[in-house]
DNA sequence: CGACCTTTTGATTGGCGTCAAAATCTGTGG
DNA sequence: CCACAGATTTTGACGCCAATCAAAAGGTCG
């Protein structure tokens, strides 16, 4: 994986007029008159390749991003070099907005495929949340959001077993996947586009790929889900549900104001 | 433990006036006439036994609180019974901002210690938010610290093994209660007030209580710490940070606005 | 002082990590 | 369009960290 971030040097900067703000889910329900306003200072496009970086752990972002296209993995690593995923980044999702003092980034965000995102400078929050207050409403409630995942994988530490924690992911990617504002098209019902190899599951659920290889296999040969060619069916939704004492509202977005 | 949760009836309210609001971090470097508006809308004080509930995940709090004195544990509990604890408040904490749709929690918030909070109405933020642009970056700066521990807190999951995740809780709690801008009068410097049972402890990091008592005990032979009479002293700080991969920047909040 | 909570200790078990190697897939260049 | 290199998946054998079960000892509070 190349570590360079990407559009240090301002390439890749396109307008990025032409993607529907609409389909952000910050933006839904605004009124139109702020939508122009955000409209205005959205800078630029970035369309990054897969794996690659868009930002690393301790450097500087000055942007917020909100993802368009593509998936997105946010993690770090530790110094004996094991990775921890601490979220996939889905369509519709912000990205960016866990900096510190002078925007310093925690952790590193990667491309799991190609990716288009849109740009917002940090710099204009402050006027943002001044000229529209429900804005800074909406992106609490986004960040609440996030938080609220975070601590579903918090959890991943004391599940029954790896059969739970992995069922559960599963699921957690079908149901966001499912829920995103904008779909993809001829997408059966019960199936996704999946670009995680069964490492990323791994470093996600804190399991070795080779183990999370032999619970993948063990619900296929089950009958419970399917995963080929970066594409995972869901086949007995019910049966891995229980499993993973899951249900949608557990990660599916829900927002107060 | 008493599971039914507290101020349902009003009662244990009292003016919160008297409870200094310049020590919570939440209004450090505000301006003198932000602090008076606030100090309007914080509506009454609670305090709490030990061991009481809060909040129950699931149910509707129409307030957000800020944490006095005392110590706090955030948790939900699994099908099986097994207790995931999500994070240790303490004092000058914000506790409660989770909420989603109607208010409602997703997770329980039990008090560790006898507690003082001061209470705040979220039907207010958005009239605070208008009026007070720089209050929701603040928030939204405490909502992202809180991400950032909660980030640190799945990487218990791929920690080398138990030494490693214990001492990495221990170190936290110990800077985050010596960064308090509410001190503890007669407190020798490397040592901490410190409520935890060994369950706890073993409920935040995904070990059981025996384990982590080996654990523990291994580490006071060694020399590394003590731990008796709700007193934790570190007494190798050097070699616990070493072991744990540690240091306080990972835990000590940091505010970009 | 007695009930309950928390800490401590020992023996045994098993889930998952580790190491290694083969099979399959993917993408890139000739 | 094929060939080849690297990435990813698959399979097997073995070992260990931490769970589990059980019980005793020490602390705490009414």
């Amino acid at each position: 994986m190349n570590n360079k971030p990407v559009h240090r040097d301002d390439k890749d900067k396109t307008d990025c007029s032409h993607c529907p703000i609409r389909e952000n889910s910050l933006y839904k329900g605004v009124p139109e008159e702020e939508l122009e306003w955000m409209q205005k200072y959205r800078q630029f496009q970035v369309v990054i390749p897969p794996k690659k970086t868009l930002y690393l752990e301790g450097s500087q972002v000055d942007y917020v991003y909100t993802l368009y296209k593509g998936w997105i993995v946010l993690h770090k690593s530790s110094q004996a070099g094991k990775r921890q995923v601490l979220r996939f980044s889905l369509p519709g999702d912000l990205i960016g907005f866990q900096g510190t003092r002078a925007n310093i980034v925690q952790h590193t965000a990667s491309s799991l495929s190609e990716v288009v995102l849109c740009a917002f400078p940090r710099a204009k929050l402050s006027e943002m949340f001044a000229t529209y207050p429900n804005i800074a409403l909406r992106l609490l409630s986004m960040e609440t959001n996030d938080l609220n995942l975070c601590h579903q994988h918090q959890s991943f530490g004391n599940r029954k077993d790896a059969y739970e924690s992995i069922a559960f992911l599963l699921l957690e990617l079908f149901y966001r996947s499912k829920n995103q504002l904008i779909q993809s098209q001829n997408e059966p019902k019960n199936s996704i586009l999946f670009p995680l190899t069964q490492e990323d599951i791994g470093d996600a659920v804190g399991l070795t790929n080779v183990y999370v290889n032999r619970v993948i296999r063990k619900f296929t040969e089950d009958g419970l889900i399917e995963c080929h060619h970066r594409q995972l069916r869901i086949i007995d939704e019910k049966r891995l549900s229980k499993l993973a004492d899951f249900n949608p509202d557990m990660v599916v977005p829900d927002f107060t104001y």
